[in-house]
DNA sequence: CGCCGCATTATGTCCAGACATAATACGAAA
DNA sequence: TTTCGTATTATGTCTGGACATAATGCGGCG
């Protein structure tokens, strides 16, 4: 008896109903002693199924079994060109402006950048980017990068993406994305050659390295683009 | 030195480049000497960070930090109920259409529905649901559900929603989950009072039990709504 | 020269025991 | 009766040892 094998067991009794969605189910000890195995087994396989969202543990209380299982789902965010090119596509990036100027101050809201008078203190780089697949537009980005984490001079971002360059150079950051579905609009439209009203996925991550932060960015994706993730 | 202690020293010395990236780091034995635990604590370290995707690890390889850092964001699928009353609002459901029917041949496919002759075989029972935040549309939900999976009578998904129901009864699937952006268009536009050419978030789910198919979703999610997520 | 099998080696898992920690429940004090 | 402290208890983590497993790479055989 391995721990995924115990864990399976578990998972079995649950799905069984044999303990019932919101009941403690018997200690480590117990479980241990009845599988025949050590307790840091069957505490690898509990452990397991908590961090899946399947059990709830707390100590002294014991394990059990979670009433409202929130299913949770994990994606990976290629880089744009390993993504292109994963599809047999040819890859290209076309830089369409870059320039150093105050982010609005939402942006600089949502970074943390330091904002005085309803107003953005200090300049970031700013980036508009546009991903090409097989020639025909794949991604609009919009970024603002603080400068500070940039070596000098400045990567050309027109041959390497702002994002290949940053998790090649400043890796293991944290952040947070959302995506939403909004029409393409007047600006991205145009670079992107699409009606302004057509239905376009944008992701939207805000990232930060150890103390400062890093980048804001915003991808507009061609139509018919998908997420996808597995559970 | 705990083992989280080990797993903060790693990711330091990888962001400050004292292992690049692609590098082999040293092995387990000789960490575990130099920081002063058993190799089981570092064991727990790097299996922890080769689970975040830093690291990855190979029998007899060793562990080497990864050099394209894929980004790996996990998010939560809640109860789309819990959901509305997690942001203070009142929830409600509308069932607006309940029948028995054979599925088109694309939704059969993905879930892997028999099909014989271009056409699915059996029936599965179709439900469209409005789902409401203090009475307004919140989502709309398309859904084909395995009849096999229900019990004799049918839920009474005027009242329980398919979802909560089968988080509740059939528990632990597996399944992928999709992203797009599109216009609303007719039938859903007229069901959530919004005009067709509306940019509207979509997630499709697809999910199967132990053996058979369980269910096949479309959410529809209001003009605004945002998935959010935490790396 | 090329291919296959085996020794080597680093990670994966397991055990038995131990102490740490958090949270509950119960008893004592106000 | 209420509140506070404490004993109890289940989980969390660690040790030091052991064997299992997979992948590499070398040496020998055809």
């Amino acid at each position: 008896m391995g721990w995924e094998e115990i864990r399976a067991e578990v998972l079995s009794r649950i799905r069984a109903r044999a303990w019932a969605p919101g009941a403690v189910i018997p200690g480590e000890e117990a479980l241990a002693e009845e599988f025949g195995v050590s307790r840091a087994t069957v505490n690898r396989a509990l452990t397991e199924l908590a961090r899946a969202g399947v059990l709830e543990r707390k100590r002294k209380a014991g394990t059990r079994v979670a009433a409202l299982p929130v299913r949770r789902a994990t994606f990976d965010i290629p880089v744009i060109r390993a993504e292109v090119q994963g599809r047999g596509q040819a890859y290209g990036i076309r830089l369409l402006r870059e320039e150093i100027s105050r982010p609005p101050v939402a942006i600089a809201a949502q970074l943390g950048w330091p904002i005085l008078g309803g107003e953005a203190q200090g300049a970031m780089l700013c980036l508009e980017t546009l991903h090409l697949a097989d020639g025909r537009p794949f991604a609009h980005e919009l970024r603002w990068l603080n400068p500070g984490v940039l070596p000098d001079p400045r990567p050309d971002f027109g041959a390497v993406s702002a994002n290949e360059w940053l998790v090649a150079h400043v890796p293991f950051v944290t952040g947070d994305i959302a995506f939403s579905a909004e029409a393409a609009g007047e600006e991205v439209g145009r670079a992107m050659g699409l009606d302004p009203a057509t239905p376009v996925l944008v992701t939207e991550r805000c990232t930060w390295g150890e103390a400062a932060p890093v980048t804001w960015v915003r991808l507009t994706h061609a139509p018919g683009y998908r997420v996808k993730t597995v559970v």
